[in-house]
DNA sequence: CTCAGAAATTAGAATCATTCTAATTTTAAA
DNA sequence: TTTAAAATTAGAATGATTCTAATTTCTGAG
């Protein structure tokens, strides 16, 4: 895997949600004869190994994250995703569950600050 | 929405998570000259409405469930889908959180009963 | 070093789910 | 009725992702 480590780089520095297209996009920078297969095969690669998180929304491309535990706030309107740390619910949730829980993945919906002011200025 | 109310039933009261394909066979039963992209159009409606939920799970299409509040344990070996009904974080995570909450998204991964059997008798 | 096999990459076709477009049909209501 | 709006149909189009086959790169045993 060639390029994982600048991927993982760029995927851990980066505060955005990156799409794959925007990976390769930028990938490509340094990497002029880079294929966006190979940015799919390093992402599911990384992804299987448990470095870097998929967030899937609906009605969106699949966005690369830091694999670090947080949760996700989604803009109903837009779709921009936020991180945002807050407790941590597996013991909470594995008390009401029977079978042992991997992981949980929680969004929460809401209109971003951006989509907000939008919409009141109507 | 010649279709909506018969949807509508279907995921009501199937108790599995119908894909909009599936949907689409089982309706084909009865309405053989249905076409996909209106049980589509149907279940878009239906989801603006607030009448459904769609459920978004990566690697697989969308399936449609019940709108009443529940969460889920997605499998990570196969992808199914178990309705749980866990007590409702909203305050919980209103009271951690700036915006205001529209609702949230649970999904909790583990293997399912099936699939851990498969693996342990190897 | 060097050669063989394994792994990764490339190019581009293929796939799958979903949406879109345009034409037609159905519905509703005046 | 007639007319306009809404829904449906047929099938093409789209977008994201995966797949296939050919090529290149890497690795490590000799």
């Amino acid at each position: 895997m060639r390029y994982a480590n600048e991927i993982l780089e760029l995927i851990n520095t980066s505060h955005e949600h990156l799409t794959a297209e925007e990976i390769f996009l930028r990938m490509k920078e340094q990497y002029p004869g880079v294929v966006l297969a190979t940015i799919y095969n390093n992402l599911n690669h990384l992804h299987a190994e448990g470095k870097i998180r998929k967030v899937t929304v609906e009605g969106h491309p699949d966005r690369y994250d830091r694999a670090t535990r947080h949760d996700h706030l989604v803009c109903s309107k837009c779709g921009d995703l936020t991180d945002i740390i807050l407790d941590d619910f597996t013991e909470q949730l594995q008390s009401q569950i029977r079978d042992s829980i991997l992981s949980y993945d929680l969004q929460i919906r809401y209109i971003c600050p951006a989509c907000r002011k939008q919409t009141n200025q109507k």
